[in-house]
DNA sequence: AAAACAATTCTACATTTGTAGAATTAAAAT
DNA sequence: ATTTTAATTCTACAAATGTAGAATTGTTTT
């Protein structure tokens, strides 16, 4: 294989389903041993392999490393959950609304419940951000 | 197999990547044989059998429906963009908003690249949704 | 009619994902 | 020191996904 075609990969890797639920769990702790990460699960928890096998793949798309501590690992995440997001919220904007922010925002307002004071809320937010600019 | 456990994974089930993407494309043509399908893929265009493929796994997965029009068919989807959307983007703020959508919100609002406009646009969306409440 | 095209079905196969047992090893608790 | 616990690595395997060739069969063109 090229390594260009490698580092390509690399970068469109991402998490699955599963994957993405651990990797959850990493950014709420920070810092994390297999033990708390177990903890962590919900009933029914997964067995530690299984946990184990999972932050291997995901060590190696290089979204979670850790330090050694004696002979267990604290692991923790490498990237930023804002940012992983981020990608994610564009992405799903690129595939379902032509690229365009503003259209999945207006369908987001319409389509999920807000509150009225939620939505009053995110009314000040948006000012903010439009003097901002 | 129980019979409980076919549904279950039925409702559960969920398109794939590639699956989504022709999705899109059923969504914006409304109705489409095989041929409207690929035209409207973007280079480089997928093998005939592949999207095959993938119209069959999603007609089992309950996304799409044909008419048999002589020896082809015309499909079309089963499912609203909109109510699948909705689905897609609870179960991103369930996973990594601690099921808040305005926090979702606040996130969108900030990390989201909206122009002065588009973010005004917003805000009288907002506005209207507000008395409608 | 012969050739070219369109669509479908079958088969296939490499990768990725979900899940976890077995074995090993070190550390902690009794 | 012996047992228990925690963590890791190795191996495994079924299911899902991405992709498409081969074969078949009508349909349309030339």
């Amino acid at each position: 294989m090229f390594v260009e075609q490698f580092f390509l990969k690399q970068s469109k890797m991402q998490l699955s389903k599963s994957e993405e639920e651990l990797m959850n769990i990493v950014w709420k702790l920070k810092k994390a041993v297999m033990k708390d990460l177990l903890d962590a699960y919900p009933e029914p928890k997964p067995a530690t392999t299984t946990v184990a096998t999972l932050l291997k793949r995901m060590t190696d798309k290089g979204f979670v490393a850790y330090n050694q501590i004696g002979r267990s690992r604290e692991y923790y995440p490498l990237v930023k959950k804002k940012d992983y997001f981020s990608k994610h919220v564009n992405g799903l904007i690129k595939n379902f609304f032509n690229d365009s922010a503003s259209q999945f925002a207006s369908f987001f307002a319409q389509e999920t419940d807000l509150t009225k004071t939620e939505l009053e809320e995110l009314k000040k937010l948006i000012d903010n951000e439009i003097k901002k600019k």
